[in-house]
DNA sequence: CCCTCGGTTGGTATCGCTACCATGTGCCCG
DNA sequence: CGGGCACATGGTAGCGATACCAACCGAGGG
């Protein structure tokens, strides 16, 4: 039998159990595990005797145990979509980590953005018994999703959409806020022709992005009417808008684009025609996406904490689901936590030659 | 009591358990436990029957009760190290998918290079209860991590090693033999004077590379000898390597770098020079990493299946755990699998200007 | 013909923890 | 003064799966 090698590899391997404590603080394993939960009925002298226990033991409860006996072995699923965006690396980093922090399951399922598609995926997840899900963009503006999500009775946390969904929690950073401070560093740096450049029409961050831009724009006064273009969050996109902006005269001094890819189209455009960045052009994204560092010059952008941001959202699931199960039925408290951002300053962004500093 | 309710409400909640799948294929709990665990003494016909249920039924085993009864802490590693590979979205996405099916959690580490931080990862995932650990690149060529990880006594199964470790289970493409492929390309199309980006030095994938490289020019034979220049892998000193090459006559008509970012590089530089990308110049990576689609033009390049990889990995962990433990002490099979690359032509190649056809 | 033996099954205990109920205090209120 | 209520604690019964052993069964040897 190989059962004496077993003892023999695990002779440290052996944890200390719940009895252990309360046998070591002179108390049932019960009050032990309500302390430990920071359950209520427990009077302080009790509650300090068990803690002492537990920091002399090094005593830490047995995950796989905790599970299982609370039924809480819950599983959360991560419902990805366009992959393209270099987002998703960060992300299921940040979600992994929360969730092996919580002993939850993550359950990965990818999804395209069809009403066919999503149905089977939240097939696949309710079959899978998942009882909360992460949606990050794009999926996250999808009323279909959301909806057929609800209908399943799944917990729902929709990870930077620009609006929150009236009906999901939410967890993102302040796009408005985040492109305000982006249009003022601009303006500080002695832009006064500004090119924008919009994202996708049907996700809401454009949106706040886009105001977010306008606000600084107004709040300075005295510029040049800006110049837009529709974009779609595609280098593709990006690379048509850029034509369009650099076409006509007056070319703007400063581009912002969106996001990092299309950021990158309009330098790749700029490139094209000759003008060197930043000199001749200042080129700014937003998201801080792999490509913001890997490209000549690198990208000024604004950075999310991904990794954070999904981690919190699965925080959020955790205690919702748990909460939910304890708590009276349906007490949906929708939370919308908001992370901060960061003006991440490269090489694409520099005075205008025409400044008068 | 809430029983009733819960029954009423859960109808497609409630997951379902060994016992429904006992019950529903006539079988005892034990028998099931058998066959999804791949036990020995099971009867092929029952085998059947149950192997039908569960599929019937979406049976998952529940991580927590398996843990703890049989104390077996079947987590596995991913010690992941440089992020910037735009590798680990993928790669995540494929590990983790495998980990979900085979229901073992996935623990991830982050892990810096030095010998110090290694240390520190793996006592890390010991205390996780970890027993086998994937391993990307490029941490998967440090020998310390490989030594440190062996002695704790952890499986390990390496991704994407140009040469296969002799101590560890392996599974990557052959990137020789895909080097050599996309090298013949450049000669089909009827380049001449070649250009190349080696990768960084201490990664072995880098010389596979390389020598396919040579391999093809040799094979072809009567060729003017080709330029080289050392590269890291990074973006930046793709951008060396390039400034080089192209600016001594002759110029090269077709630049092969080793991976894809140094590639970017090239086209970066080479747009700098008001060189046009394929028309003046072709350029050519590896890894079909997220860069390769989002730049202008397209990135001819060699497809990894990254996922695909990973998740063989993962794979190949679970059955080396479960197949060890339970087959007689320490036969380390060390598998070394190799999975099928493929050349993606994009438009940053095309035939040279001068090109005698 | 019985007994052993290897392949195949089912029963039972148990992993570490928590839900749930019972119990036992002290105290306020009717 | 007894019932009720808020706290504080202990006991018991599982959660879902596997380990271990007992039981069975057909075949072959003594």
């Amino acid at each position: 039998m190989n059962k004496p090698a077993r003892k023999a590899r695990s002779g440290a391997r052996r944890s200390v159990t719940i009895k252990d404590v309360a046998r070591y603080a002179g108390v049932s394993p019960m009050t032990v595990s309500r302390v430990v939960n920071g359950g209520q009925y427990v009077s302080d002298p009790t509650r300090q005797t068990v803690l002492q226990a537990v920091r002399q033991l090094g005593y830490s409860p047995n995950l796989a145990a905790r599970n299982l006996a609370s039924a809480r072995g819950e599983r959360l699923g991560l419902l990805y979509g366009n992959p393209s965006a270099s987002y998703l690396s960060e992300f299921l980093v940040g979600a992994l980590d929360a969730a092996t922090r919580h002993g939850v399951q993550l359950v990965l399922e990818k999804c395209e953005l069809t009403p066919a598609a999503s149905r089977r995926a939240v097939r696949r997840l309710v079959a899978g018994g998942v009882v909360g899900v992460v949606l990050p963009p794009p999926l996250c503006e999808s009323a279909v999703i959301r909806a057929e999500l609800q209908a399943a009775r799944m917990r729902i946390v929709a990870v930077a959409a620009g609006r929150p969904p009236a009906d999901a929690m939410c967890v993102s950073i302040d796009d408005f806020e985040a492109a305000r401070e982006m249009t003022r560093y601009l303006l500080a740096l002695g832009h006064q022709r500004l090119g924008f450049v919009k994202g996708h029409p049907n996700q809401t961050a454009s949106d706040q992005r886009w105001h977010g831009f306008v606000a600084a724009v107004q709040e300075h006064g005295g510029l040049p009417p800006p110049r837009v273009e529709q974009g779609f969050f595609t280098f593709r996109s990006g690379l048509d808008a850029a034509r369009k902006l650099l076409a006509t005269e007056p070319v703007p001094t400063a581009i912002f684009a969106s996001n990092d890819d299309m950021a990158a189209a309009v330098m790749a455009e700029a490139h094209r025609r000759v003008l060197e960045v930043p000199n001749d052009l200042t080129v700014v994204g937003f998201d801080d996406s792999l490509i913001a560092a890997n490209i000549w010059p690198g990208l000024t952008t604004i950075h999310q904490p991904i990794a954070q941001m999904a981690g919190e959202a699965v925080d959020m699931l955790v205690t919702a689901v748990r909460g939910g199960r304890r708590g009276g039925g349906g007490g949906a408290e929708l939370v919308h936590r908001l992370v901060a951002h960061e003006l991440v300053a490269r090489e694409s962004a520099a005075r205008p030659r025409t400044a008068t500093a």
